[in-house]
DNA sequence: TTGCATTATTTGCAGGTACAATTATTGCAA
DNA sequence: TTGCAATAATTGTACCTGCAAATAATGCAA
């Protein structure tokens, strides 16, 4: 046993948890702040902003959220309501639908994006020099990769 | 504008989230499987567990947790329920809680500590030469550090 | 010592989420 | 072409969570 504390995974694990799950309280408060916007909702915007004719389907959408599916039916139900997205169902494949941005949608998108990727700057980026984004980029991407087949 | 794709704070962060998430709900279930404990309870019980006395005030305890107050509460009440854990009053301070781990909760702590200390070692540990763990460490702790005074 | 702002914790309430079952459609195989 | 397992998405249900208000106790200041 050394007399320096050793960093274990259990003690590294437990550390980012705690940081991701303060970080995320913090996105999710200024962004409903900024532009009155859960941070939810946030990220299906994203998502479908950057998608080609700014849609996706309701699987792609759910895969690529924190979120299983039913979770994002219901997401998407509420936006919907909201008048931020529409569904269209699927010409390929009729058991499918598509998410996708209204014109509302990418409005206030383009404000959302300002004010989070300013407080992702604000309590993230600031306090990392480029070399440690890097690095936990790719640390990050190994974990995703060797945790990859898992439902949910 | 670079040829190689820029790790900006927004990609890191979103990557950081993604690989989190998922890992969160491998850990969920793995722990629910092997030992029939939500990961919730199970940070409670740890919480308890490596604290002086298997006690801690109720404060302390959702301080350290992936929580708010009040769902601390609702937690630590469910957790009673099942005979886990048990309050006390605090004799110094007649406005507070103990939350104490109790035999039973104990017993179950030492088998669920080893089971999700597999899982972590599977999920995290494994991908993550020693280096890198020290690194995300050190990380993680300069963005607690420089989030600390937010409330939650 | 009385009054009041502060702190520790809990509750009412209004969503949000996951799990399992359900509905609708697809596409392969006999 | 009929039957059936697989797939996309949704819904019923039960639980979990956070916010803000309520309750209770503390301790400082006039």
């Amino acid at each position: 046993m050394a007399v320096a504390e050793q960093v274990t995974a259990g003690v590294a694990w437990e550390r980012t948890l705690r940081a991701v799950s303060r970080l995320l309280r913090v996105f999710d408060r200024e962004l409903q702040d900024d532009v009155d916007l859960p941070l939810t909702w946030y990220d299906v915007l994203v998502q479908l902003y950057s998608a080609p004719d700014v849609r996706l389907r309701m699987q792609t959408l759910s895969d690529s959220l924190v979120l299983t599916r039913s979770g994002a039916t219901r997401l998407v139900d509420r936006i919907e309501k909201a008048g931020l997205v529409r569904r269209e169902p699927a010409a390929e494949d009729r058991r499918g639908y598509y998410a996708i941005l209204t014109a509302d949608g990418q409005r206030l998108m383009e404000r959302a994006q300002k004010a989070h990727g300013a407080g992702i700057e604000r309590h993230f980026g600031k306090h990392l020099d480029p070399d440690e984004q890097k690095t936990l980029f790719a640390i990050m991407s190994k974990l995703l990769a060797g945790n990859q087949n898992i439902p949910g």
